[in-house]
RNA sequence: GCCGGGAUUGCCUAGCCUGGUAAGGCGCAGGCUUGCUAAGCCUGUGGGGAUUUUCCCCGCGUGGGUUCAAAUCCCACUCCCGGCGCCA
């Protein structure tokens, strides 16, 4: 969330980054809310205090005195209750209105009212020209006897999938790749649990708005991750770092699930389901150079696409197209030559304080007086399936899917031919 | 799941029996002192509010209750540790 003295102090600033994202919000009536908020907490607080005095007087005075004293504080007590209520609901409302605020724009992100208006910042690598035509990943999956569509749909409903043969064994490939790939450049690794508390999903942000987009056990109040990112910036969560422990960088594998709740299939295949693997990352740093870390961890992502030898292309969303927690994000796209476009693989974003407010995560140290909130960042690195799928797609050949180099100690073989 | 022990400020710990408004150490920050990579001493240290050199409120796992007054007594819950049971 973003800081209440903001808005109190410099509603202008609120207000224009509402506007840059091209959002509705009542604003006036949140710093409503929290004008009335303060004015009675103020009254709620002179009451307690009258009644601390009391208090603090009652062992010194005769019994008769005491009598009037109880008396006295009984009367104040119905105050200070009825001004709780008033104060908690009016709380109540203000935060309610603040949780549903997103990040402001950082100042280096441009202006725009959605996808369209996403800016190109690199392209790389040479699009490979095909003797034949190319496939997309679906039927390739088929044909090759490594994606089971149907059996998925059996299992689980629509939105589902099985991989098989090679085809599940390149996923473990991919996972494995890219988790040594990233600790080789000093991501700590992390396996965590798969699913996560109401407070650890809030605390990213990803409620209480997007409560749909998540599943969420019936008997336990448990919520199945959409990311490890939220696993992974939760891990620190109502803590206080040192300066000299940061910055920190962690990278996790987890399955992610999603609902995908009324959102008609733009992506076939593989490509938007309810459930995919991902190897995530996520940086806590200080304020002065999250933004520099964002750059490096944009391209530690990529890093992954080049090894692989996959074309891409960076984008820099708009404040139009910028997700709820983030001031800035890069996309990372794949070149899918089936249909001849770039596919999203990697979304990295710096939420700088937003994330940390909301989870309770500081520092102190490094010349600071008092603890500080530090700043989170998150990146895919990558979303595996549709690494997976990109695979499929570049280096397939009428007989025979080749394997990337460097994968290949990861798998064990060099090519998936049709009697696989 | 059952029985017992526990949870105190960034961390560690005292206070709980016997109710009176959180003591100490470490860390961190600032200051002072010193002729040498050090040490010592002093001050500050969470959240919130205001008329912001100051004052006030809240804060002892969470939520209730008793009381003029709760870290302290009572009840429920959560989590941690140990024992038993179950178990990939």
């Amino acid at each position: 969330m973003i800081d209440i003295t903001l808005i109190r102090k410099n509603p202008k600033i609120v207000e224009e980054a509402l506007k840059k994202r091209n959002l509705d919000f009542p604003l006036d009536k949140l710093i409503e809310y929290d004008k009335l908020y303060r004015q009675k907490l103020k009254e709620l607080e002179k009451n307690r205090h009258i009644k601390n005095e009391l208090t603090l007087k009652f062992p010194k005075v005769n019994e008769e005195e005491k009598q009037k004293i109880a008396q006295e504080i009984k009367r104040i007590d119905e105050i200070i209750n009825s001004l709780e209520k008033e104060v908690k609901e009016l709380k109540e409302n203000r935060d309610n209105l603040l949780y549903r605020i997103p990040n402001i724009p950082h100042e280096s992100v441009p202006y725009g009212k959605g996808e369209e208006d996403n800016v190109t910042v690199r392209e790389w690598g040479e699009k490979r020209v095909f003797k034949f035509k190319p496939l997309p990943h679906y039927i390739l999956g088929e044909k090759f006897n490594i994606i089971d569509f149907n059996r998925g749909v059996k299992l689980a409903g629509s939105g589902f999938y099985a991989l098989k043969n090679k085809g599940a064994a390149l996923e473990r490939a991919l996972i494995n790749f890219m988790i040594d790939t990233h600790v080789k450049k000093g991501y700590k690794e992390i396996f965590p649990p798969f699913l996560i508390t109401t407070e650890g999903a809030f605390g990213t942000g990803h409620l209480p708005k997007f409560a749909d987009d998540m599943y969420k056990t019936e008997k336990d109040d448990l919520w199945l991750l959409p990311t490890a990112e939220l696993a992974l910036v939760n891990f620190h969560a109502d803590e206080t770092l040192n300066y000299k422990d940061l910055p920190i960088y962690y990278v996790a594998y987890s399955a992610c699930f999603r609902r995908e709740a009324g959102r008609h299939v733009d992506l076939k295949g593989v490509l938007r389901v309810h459930q995919f693997n991902k190897v995530e990352l996520v940086k806590i740093t200080t304020p002065e150079t999250s933004f520099e870390e964002l750059e490096k961890l944009v391209n530690d992502a990529e890093e992954i696409l080049r090894l692989l030898n996959i074309p891409y292309r960076v984008r820099l969303l708009c404040t139009g197209d910028l997700g709820f927690a983030s001031a800035k994000t890069y996309d990372i796209e794949a070149w899918f030559p089936s249909q001849n476009k770039y596919i999203e693989v990697s979304s990295c974003s710096n939420c700088t304080d937003f994330q940390a407010r909301r989870i309770n995560l500081k520092f102190v140290g490094g010349g600071r007086k008092t603890p500080e909130y530090v700043h989170t960042l998150n990146g895919s690195g990558l979303a595996v399936g549709r690494t997976f799928a990109a695979i499929l797609e570049n280096y397939q050949e009428e007989d025979r899917i080749i394997i990337p180099e460097v994968l290949r100690p990861y798998t064990g073989f060099s090519e998936i031919t049709l009697e696989d």
